[in-house]
DNA sequence: GTGGTCTAGACCACG
DNA sequence: GTGGTCTAGACCACA
């Protein structure tokens, strides 16, 4: 369900935010639907349980799940947390864009780049 | 000539590499341009010449200025280095875009945000 | 009768316990009424009724319910409890304003700040 | 500077946040004035750093604090925090004003208390 | 059993 | 020395 890459320069509590906030914005885990224990994360993808605690935690503060003691930790419904992360990555498109228009990129190549990536 | 921002996110050798670069790539600092020495950036940015020694180190190990021993730092010419930036910046955007797209978001609306953002 | 939210950062004791008392406090259950037995109210709402359980005894010890024994639980009369729970919102009605009043913002803006959730 | 209160029901990183918040927003500490290091402050609390690690963690995050590695932790400027902070002060005094409405208090009655409190 | 808090101690990146 | 991440292990509140 989720891949850790102890190479990658994110520390592992951002991957696995990444990874779950990925699986619930795109509906692959259901709004409400139960979310795998802090402790059961923890031995599977074999790391410790704060850490994972510290994902969660994250996650809900940004409106992606919520937890509740006791029960345990559910996917939030996405219309919020959608708009907070479009939000997030328009800036960083337009950043990116920026950039490459300061090296002379016109924007008709960048289209053109936008496309040529459809497959992926 | 550089400008450092102690809130920002980014370490401060990061945001002199990204300044650095940035004039150099847009032919702010001519190819073959003399760079500051270190210890001259680091009293007049008022900080650790260390820190001004390492960014300077990874601009040249990714080809964007070069030294000369007992000579000092130079902008390298700028057809290598900014050919491998565009790459880096194109690779950042087919990952947000790809990420907007799985989150419903049209190519169109895309494309929108892009030309919406062409003042900034 | 009574709803409760998961996504509430509430914990479900908590809920009951607010709900209950809000319908005593404002005469929705009358005085001397009697509430739904433990076990009732816990397949009602779908939960554990220890939870329920203990949402009763916190109410009794603070004097909104009365229990006898074999009988059940019932509503107490409203005076007592009442006065408890208003001294408790004033004291955090203080506690706001006064957190309000350090941040600069006037009497007055805060009194139209009321006036303007009047509708709520 | 900081009184840490063991019986009070909020965690003590809870405790942490909100008197250091209240000292940057009514200014007792300045914009861009350094904050005690996380070790430093652990020592004077007699607690572990991990707690006043993450208490100025959540500070950053809302905007409170900022934070530069290497260097130490600085009050940010007040104008957005500020903001953030009222709205929340805001609501919860529309939630407490209208359980007392509930209760059949009037809000003649409600702004006397709070005239009432004005010295505290 | 579940989430939440805290401690003790370690290691890393940064300046 | 400073902040940031992670581990190991403990205890508590909740259901």
């Amino acid at each position: 369900m989720l891949i850790l890459n102890y190479r990658d320069a994110r520390p592992i509590y951002q991957q696995i935010k990444d990874g779950l906030r990925k699986l619930i914005l795109t509906g692959a885990i259901a709004p409400d639907e139960k979310l795998p224990s802090v402790r059961a994360l923890a031995t599977e993808l074999a790391i410790n349980p704060n850490t994972i605690q510290r994902a969660y935690a994250e996650l809900e503060s940004e409106g992606a799940i919520y937890s509740v003691a006791g029960k345990g930790s559910f996917a939030a419904p996405i219309n919020e947390a959608a708009a907070v992360r479009k939000e997030e990555l328009y800036a960083q498109l337009r950043a990116t864009v920026q950039e490459l228009r300061d090296l002379g990129v016109t924007d008709e190549e960048i289209a053109e780049k936008i496309k040529g990536g459809k497959g992926l």
